[in-house]
DNA sequence: TACATTACTGACCCGTCAGTCATTAAGAGC
DNA sequence: GCTCTTAATGACTGACGGGTCAGTAATGTA
């Protein structure tokens, strides 16, 4: 029983797309069998080489399509933000973390962190695309605070890891661990978050003046 | 110009270990061949088969030489201590650090963390051997800091984890684009850590008492 | 020197997988 | 229906790598 086949040459390369992204998320760029890629999108291998020239160009497809796009939306959420950086800060980490961090998206930087050593070109790619447009985004938002007196004046760039470092943190746990059936290491990830962001931000608060506070749960 | 065959029994399995911890921080453990541990550790594949059974044995001996040891050690000094828990966690934080984040060992969670998806053995394995006991470690010098009233009464795992995270997501980020040559994504991994414990802690103590530092250094 | 023990060797087996290309057939135009 | 273009196929290739095992030689013993 084998599906008719089907000349489909516009839908391809999205359905490869997502067929992609679901493998690498699975198992990672080198463990994943271009094969597998090809059959998941219903299709031969034949024809996956039709549409990416490499397994590697297939991945850089697969990355700019899922994460280039949300930088600039973010940009855009930041530019036109009115209140406080504090809020603007929560509310870019809690929309990263909606369509990032949770989804399948966020397992990309995973599998960068994992593989970059195996294939360098892989790191100055990722760098100019992600890492220094998102970085770029998040500091912004703390120069704003600072500027503004909100905030301590701390170096930037150190404080914008400092917010960026758990949530990523958190999502590379989740695609790895988190996928895993392990007794003893379970976690909740937004009450984790929730806790980490308020130390940080209470950290970042110029001392004199009680900290400017969005939704204010009880934490157990 | 082939060495002279030796034997040496005694000194072979440390050998090997360090050969194959090299080369895992390397290449990660999949992409390894056993071939070229047997060979930079000056033997040939099959003297490596003689002391550990397969590939993935010699990595959970790998894991246990290098990471059990030092967790053992640390709930020693834990133990011991006497200051503030400030001033424990610090010093924890710091061990770790210097022992395991700046050095290839450091590198060992990346590995687990690349690779648990294709090799779930290994989760079980490393949640039970290293993640719990390096928690609970942590976890007891929190405890302690909000008995004492040092700290504000928080979920005890959760500011554990935002304690470690940013250190854990530094040694991440040096044994992945850290070691690529990059332009655009220099880190100073000593700087980022004071910033990023000096946030957390600040967040960390409880409001109408100044916070109690340990050597100040001027930030910026 | 002769023999026994065993640490060590590396060619080999066999499954895997990225990428190719000669062949096939779907669908458009007439 | 017939023909032509080209999307799609999947058998094939060549390289690779974990694990094995029959054989080799270093060392101990008498």
């Amino acid at each position: 029983m084998v599906a008719a086949r089907q000349r489909r040459k516009e839908t391809r390369p999205q359905e490869l797309l997502d067929a992609a992204l679901e493998l690498f998320v699975e198992k990672g760029f080198a463990a994943t069998r271009s094969d597998e890629v090809a059959q998941r999108a219903g299709v031969s291998k034949g024809t996956l080489y039709l549409y990416y020239p490499s397994k590697e160009e297939l991945f850089k497809a697969v990355v700019r399509h899922n994460l280039v796009n949300l930088i600039a939306e973010g940009a855009a959420l930041s530019q036109s933000f009115e209140g406080t950086s504090s809020d603007l800060l929560v509310e870019l980490i809690k929309v990263w973390w909606e369509r990032v961090g949770s989804t399948s998206a966020g397992a990309i930087h995973k599998i960068v962190l994992s593989e970059v050593r195996n294939f360098p070109d892989l790191a100055q790619f990722y760098t100019d695309e992600v890492i220094v447009p998102a970085d770029a985004l998040f500091s912004g938002a703390v120069q704003r605070g600072i500027a503004s007196g909100e905030f301590r004046a701390l170096p930037v760039h150190e404080v914008a890891h400092a917010l960026m470092a758990p949530v990523i943190f958190m999502a590379l746990h989740q695609h790895s661990f988190g996928a895993c059936p392990v007794v003893g290491a379970d976690l909740d990830p937004t009450a984790m978050l929730r806790t980490q962001l308020d130390l940080v931000l209470r950290g970042l608060q110029v001392r004199h003046e009680p900290p400017t506070r969005t939704r204010r749960k009880k934490s157990a």
